[in-house]
DNA sequence: GGCTTACTTTAGAACTTCCTGAGAAGTAGC
DNA sequence: GCTACTTCTCAGGAAGTTCTAAAGTAAGCC
C-alpha cells in the first residue's frame, strides 16, 4: 500500500469543531482495516477509538460515548448486529455504519438503511466511507459542520451529495461514480496538491492492484467534462500531483 | 483560500418536529418487530416507547400519554382489543393502529376500525405503517404538518393518501399497492437520490427475502404508468440509485 | 537540439449495471 | 373455481463504466 499522509490539517474543517470533534468508534478484528480507517478519519478531524471485538466495542462505547460506530458485521464473538442491538438497548443512541463483505446475504443487510444507519461493502474506498459516515452523522442530526452539509463548492463548481449533481457555472455535468468520488476528493482538498498515491488510496478501493496510471486517465476524463469551461481548475503539479485551483493570482 | 462549503440543511422529513414530537407507544411481544418499528418511527421524528405485554402497555400509557398506539392484537396476556378497551375506559383517548396476523378473523377487526382506528397486517412495509400512522393521527386531529396532510405532490404529479389516487397532469393513474408505496417513497424523497437498498427497506415488507433486482422491475412498471407523459420524472443515477426530478435545469 | 521523463489522451476489451419482457406462483374478486 | 391482477424471478440485451496499454505531447535537463 502506497499510503502517504500529510501532517497538515484540513482547512475547511478546522475552524469550528476542533474543540469538540465528532467521536467515532471503529470496530473490526482485522487490524489492517481498522488502522486504515482510523488514520483516515483522524486526518479529516474525527476523534477515533478502536475495538477489535464485539465485547470490547461495548466496553469502549460505554465510556467513550461515540457519535457513530463503524462496525464490521463479521466479528469473532458477537456479530455486528448484536453489538448494535445491545448498545441501543443500553440507550446509547448512536448511528452505525456497517461494514459487510460483498456476499453477505441480502436478508442480513436488509433493514440497515432504516434508522439512518447505512452499510458499506468491503472492499471500500476511504472517500466513500468518509462520505457515508458524514451523511449518517448529518441524518442522525449529531452535528452540523460545513462539510457535513453535503454541498461542496469551489469557484463556480458545485457538488451536491444528496442529489449527486455536479455543476460548473450552473451547467449540469454528468459524472460516472468514480469520477464523482475523485472530484469530491479534489474539491475537499481544494487548493492543496494531492499526489497520485493519495488519490489512489482515497478514491479507489483499498484492494486495487493496478498502478497509479489510472489516476491520470480519470483526471483526463474529469478535465474533459469540467474544464471545458474556462478557466481550467484542475492543474498538474509536475512530479508531485494535482491541485484544484483558480488561475494564478499573481 | 477560496474553498467554500455551504451550510444548507437537508429538506428532509427526519429532523423537523423536534420541539413537540408526537408520542407513540409500540406494543408487541416480538422484540425484533418492536425494534424495527421503533427505529423507523424515531427516525422520522416520533417519540417512541415500547411495551412487550398488555399489562405493561397499560402501565406505560398511563404516564407516557401517547398520541397513538401501535398495538399487536396477539399479546401474551390480554389481547390488543382488551388493552384498547381498558385504555378507553380510563378515559385515555388515543388512536390505535392494530397489527394483526394475516389470518385474524375479519369480524374481529371490523368492529375496531369504526373509530379513527386502523389496522395493518403482518408482515407490513415500514412506509405503509408510517403512512397509516400519520393518517390516523390526522383523523384523530393530533397534528398537521405538510407531509401529514395526506396530499403529496411533485411537479404535475399528485398523490392522495386518503383516496389512494394518483394523477399525472390531471390524468388518473391506476397503480398496484406496491407501485403506490414505491411512488410515495420517491415523492417524499423528491430530488434526492435513494438507493435500491433504501427502497427495499422502506417499501417492501420486512420479511422479503429476494434481492434488490425487484426494485428495477417496479421502477420499470412505474415508468410505464407515470412517465408516458413527458417529461420523465423518474431518473436513474447509475451506480447509486433513483431520483425523482424535473428535467435538467441547465 | 536532442534525450529523458512525466503526463495526456485515446481506443477498446472486459466487466457491471440497468432495463424489459415473459412467465410462474400466488391472491382476490366475482 | 375461474379470471384478472399482482408479485416476484429470471434471462437477454443495451448501455455505461472501469481499466490497460500504447501512442502522442509537453517539460526539463544537459
Amino acid at each position: 500500500m502506497n499510503s502517504t499522509v500529510l501532517a497538515k490539517k484540513e482547512p475547511s474543517m478546522s475552524a469550528g469543531n476542533e474543540a469538540k470533534a465528532q467521536k467515532v468508534l471503529v470496530v473490526d478484528d482485522e487490524k489492517s482495516i481498522s488502522e486504515l480507517i482510523t488514520t483516515s478519519l483522524r486526518f479529516v478531524g474525527f476523534e477515533v477509538r478502536i475495538a477489535a471485538s464485539g465485547a470490547e466495542a461495548l466496553r469502549v462505547a460505554k465510556e467513550f460515548k461515540p457519535h457513530a460506530l463503524i462496525l464490521d458485521v463479521m466479528l469473532p464473538d458477537l456479530d455486528g448486529f448484536e453489538v448494535c442491538k445491545k448498545l441501543r438497548a443500553e440507550g446509547q443512541d448512536v448511528g452505525v455504519l456497517f461494514l459487510t463483505a460483498k456476499d453477505t446475504t441480502e436478508d442480513k443487510i436488509k433493514g440497515l438503511t432504516l434508522g439512518g444507519d447505512d452499510y458499506v461493502t468491503k472492499p471500500f474506498s476511504l472517500e466513500e466511507l468518509v462520505a457515508r459516515l458524514r451523511a449518517l452523522l448529518r441524518r442522525t442530526g449529531v452535528i452540523e459542520t460545513s462539510i457535513n452539509a453535503g454541498l461542496i463548492s469551489f469557484a463556480d463548481l458545485e457538488l451536491n451529495e444528496a442529489t449527486h449533481e455536479v455543476r460548473r457555472a450552473g451547467n449540469l455535468i454528468d459524472l460516472s461514480p468514480t469520477e464523482f468520488i475523485l472530484l469530491r476528493y479534489l474539491m475537499i482538498n481544494a487548493d492543496r496538491v494531492v499526489s497520485k498515491s493519495q488519490i489512489l488510496d482515497h478514491v479507489w478501493q483499498y484492494d486495487f492492484r493496478g498502478d497509479a496510471g489510472i489516476v491520470e486517465t480519470y483526471i483526463s476524463y474529469l478535465r474533459k467534462k469540467i474544464d471545458q469551461i474556462e478557466p481550467p481548475l484542475i492543474h498538474t503539479v509536475r512530479g508531485v500531483g494535482y491541485r484544484l485551483r483558480l488561475p494564478a493570482t499573481n
